[in-house]
DNA sequence: ATGAAAGCGCTAACAA
DNA sequence: TTGTTAGCGCTTTCAT
């Protein structure tokens, strides 16, 4: 162990380099790297040799290296809301198809719907040079990605638009999957219909309360401030409004959920209630169609799909005016949303 | 336009360097290193001038360069069977939570349950020097990683135990859960029971089919060949399986179901059916507790965050012999379970 | 077909 | 406190 290491070493733990497999099998540095590459240009006989030394060594191609030489990573970030959600998981999946597909890995991170985070998130993924970004907003400011994007690093936003920034968005019709839950249950006899969504600062809430209020509109409907709550999608808040609005000399009779977390504990409150409550919740869960449940469904896999596509597009040099996508919803009856008011 | 590049330049679309920055502020190179590291040894003033550089740049250090230098990419892995199935989407968020903690981002991708695809993904993440891995096995020969681990690439194995290779190890007690849910059914007065699981070269699928027949025996049941199918989770094979299971001339009077897939499944095609029969499910699904659906449940999360804060303590120099953790699962009667035979 | 040399952007070591 | 130099492992260029 007289080994004195003079000098710096990283060498990630000692691995084998392109040197060090070039001089095992007696050839020079760049004839190791078109093998490594399947470049054109190298007798059988010396790939072999090559390929032999690379098993011997157990070499792999250190990408770092190669990506400051070449300036692409082939890889893509999402910065998401969070992982855990079954809204995005699925999502996610189809953004990693395509970006798959397209030779490329996928990094992504759970903002916890925090901009602080999403900054944070979004930045340390620039460093690492990802090619392109897809981000769900935490934030409502994305100014902090302009040199970024002006330093090349394509951008889609999703399920909200960006803040003070002009890329390319897809999202889902919210205002138009609200008004339609909603007017489904003002056509089966609702008058009195509360809203439960989450924080007003969230795109999709807001949307999808300016769909309730449309249709309330579009049916002669004055909506009572006591019928709509925004906030937080813990179980706890959720209940006590869908409580509140129950309760009191004129009840809500039918109740729309803004979204898969705010329906899941709206149907365990209304399990506790013998007196029927319709309901219509945004975003499809699994085993409703079994607890019969009304909903507006949103094709999370097609989001993610179509965000990965515009991105690979802009990444292929696509550079026509940001476009702005905008995907259908569907209703889909299964009872809840089809009880009569009580 | 008469610029001529003559020379290559990827420079990932022109953006500044830290050379740009220090020509800018009139320093050297290492003093703006110094302000972007936050390393001692820089006057405010100085400081001061770097920063406003930085910022009039819109500069954002490079990690590759910086990890082709450092030996640490700050980075672990984690490949899975897929993410938009929701036992990983937590377990992923809680592994990312404690990557976190510690700094580093998380690379995640879906093997698809095929092992080629894993080995593919696996060395792409080797190649990009993540310092950690944490692998749910789809292949049951992990030689490949061999010359990785030796290299210094810390590996942790999630669910199913590797193949061929000596790692630390996290799963769930798959053994224990289904003997305990199997026995549950036996307990309630059922002798036919039927197991309906994945396909057997997954670990998890043999180890509940070995609960169950350890249940079978303690209780002195002969199992018969027609209760027991593995298989696809593909919603068409277990209804067929259950189907079959369920008629003849002495249908099974309970079902085990494998993992969440399979419960879901199982749930339909009991709620088509009149004559009530026992559902004990592996996995908890969300929901559940509505339906009434007794399962055994692991903690997915848990899960995740034992198997992450294994990796960092051996990124953190920890050489103990491969751990071997095995967590707890719980029983959840709900009411399914509970049914006695009809 | 093969290789030598330069350099990607950064940090470690060493001077000043 | 600050700057200079070398070099991480690879690809690019250009020569042989």
């Amino acid at each position: 162990m007289a080994e004195t290491a003079r000098h710096h070493e990283p060498r990630y733990g000692n691995r084998p380099t392109m040197k060090d497999v070039a001089a095992r099998a007696g050839v020079g540095l760049k004839t190791v790297s078109r093998v490594v590459n399947s470049e054109p240009g190298v007798t059988p006989d010396t790939e072999r040799r090559v390929q032999e030394a690379i098993d011997a060594l157990g070499f792999r191609r250190n990408d770092s290296a190669r990506v400051l030489r070449k300036g692409r990573t082939a890889s893509i970030g999402l910065v998401l809301e969070d992982l855990a959600d079954p809204f995005y998981g699925p999502l996610s999946r189809a953004v990693e198809e395509v970006a798959r597909a397209h030779g490329a890995l996928l990094i992504n991170g759970s903002s916890a719907e925090d901009p602080e985070r999403e900054q944070e998130l979004v930045l340390a993924l620039c460093a690492r040079r990802v090619d392109g970004l897809i981000v769900i907003p935490a934030g409502d400011d994305h100014r902090y990605l302009e040199p970024e994007i002006k330093a090349g690093i394509a951008t889609v936003f999703v399920d909200r638009p960006a803040g003070q920034i002009d890329a390319d968005i897809v999202l889902s019709d919210s205002f138009g999957g609200a008004r339609e839950g909603v007017a489904h249950l003002i056509a089966h006899g609702h008058r009195r219909i509360g809203f439960i969504g989450d924080q007003p600062r969230i795109h999709t809430a807001t949307e999808r309360l300016r769909g309730y209020h449309a249709a309330m509109v579009d049916a002669g409907i004055n909506v009572q401030d006591s019928w709509v709550s925004l906030g937080s999608t813990d179980p706890s808040r959720v209940r006590a409004a869908a409580e509140a609005m129950l309760s009191g000399p004129e009840p809500v009779t039918a109740l729309f959920a803004g979204n898969n977390r705010v329906t899941v504990t709206a149907v365990r409150v209304l399990a506790d209630r013998e007196r029927p409550v319709a309901l219509v919740g945004f975003d499809d869960i699994e085993l409703a169609d079994l607890l019969g449940i009304t909903v507006i469904s949103q094709d999370a896999a097609a989001v993610g799909r179509t965000a990965a596509e515009h991105l690979f597009r802009r990444l292929d040099g696509a550079d026509d005016a940001p476009a702005r996508v905008e995907l259908p919803t569907s209703l889909i009856a299964r009872g809840s949303g089809e009880l009569p008011p009580a």
